[in-house]
DNA sequence: CCTTTTTATATACAATCAATATAAATGTCG
DNA sequence: CGACATTTATATTGATTGTATATAAAAAGG
């Protein structure tokens, strides 16, 4: 139930409707996390009749597309966010990558191809490293909290980018094997 | 369907039950990763189903608990992997994080309080990468695959506890507020 | 002998993610 | 002018992933 909190957390800037709560999270959190309609309608109408949030029907003059649900926080939806916000974080962090899945596996596969996802995985990386320069200075005049996230966010990426950098010489490197019996030793992992 | 291939990554080091495979991955991926019974017995199942394993119901002779069913990867199973294998990771990466989710809205919320959190938050990530530290020269005898993503976690680790340091210390030097006036400030989000 | 711990399988339910259907208004191009 | 793509917006379905818990067998401890 976190989205749920992001979701009321957004709505104290101002009372949005879904499809801007999408936006605005891409903009400002979007290096970090994502969100998607699956989760933003179904929660504001469900916080809508806990009471956590009050909906106004919006007739949008001169707007383009369908009619507004404009969302805003009330304040009981407020003091569930500030429980929440005091409370300790359960859990540790979820890093899920399809690439770092792979990663793993790649003794077992064929190393050419392996080089070609590496190479394409280093390219998105750096375009998305870019792309996080580029913003700092839109992320400078943030407020200090959100600021520090985009920060961290570079760093990861920097991280990331270096780390595989270093990995991919050292996979070329690597001894050429001729497939069969050297896999077992590319791979090992400890026999329990 | 990404968790389903690293079960099937995993027996090929061996036959495994489903027991056995959340303790090898938490032993030997743990730091990236973690699995639940939740989806490796579904999962067993119906690629038990799918023909991409075998299983042979296992007599447990003098062993603790009930009888294991031990599972191995058939060559249909083997076929299916190596196409994953090679086939270009889709999606980016998932970050979710209890703690970093609360802190993107600490501005809202008591600054005392969110100290607190963030000392225990900084704790536990030291802690974990003293274990990693701990754990480098075991992994130093893995595959190299294995190896290089076992850096990578503690290169992660690394970055998390600088930045949060660093967190730390602009936040407490952060002028300090009364609460009203200055929240907006302190969250502060561009109004799209 | 009874309780606890360890090993192990299994499922139910909740949360999250990806994809797509629907709809209204506007711009555009022949 | 009208067909068609585009943008804005709401909504739902189904798949995937995560948390919690039920069940069971045997060993270990007292």
């Amino acid at each position: 139930m976190g989205l749920r909190y992001s979701i009321l957390g957004l709505l104290h800037y101002r009372p949005m409707h879904g499809y801007r709560i999408k936006e605005h999270i891409e903009r400002n959190f979007g290096h970090m996390w994502s969100i998607n309609y699956g989760q933003i309608y179904p929660n504001l109408k469900k916080m809508l009749h806990e009471g956590l949030v009050s909906m106004s029907e919006e007739v949008c003059e001169g707007e383009k597309g369908p009619p507004r649900k404009l969302y805003a926080i009330t304040e009981k939806g407020r003091e569930a966010f500030l429980d929440w916000l005091a409370s300790t974080p359960e859990g540790g962090i979820v890093l899920r990558d399809p690439f770092l899945m792979r990663f793993v596996f790649f003794g077992f596969g064929d190393k050419k191809r392996s080089l070609e996802i590496i190479d394409a995985q280093l390219a998105a990386w750096e375009r998305q490293l870019a792309k996080r320069y580029a913003n700092l200075a839109r992320w400078e005049q943030s407020g200090l909290y959100v600021r520090l996230m985009a920060e961290l966010g570079v760093r990861m990426n920097e991280v990331f980018v270096a780390w595989l950098k270093e990995a991919r010489r050292e996979i070329v490197d690597e001894e050429a094997d001729d497939g069969s019996t050297v896999v077992q030793y590319a791979t090992g992992i400890d026999h329990l």
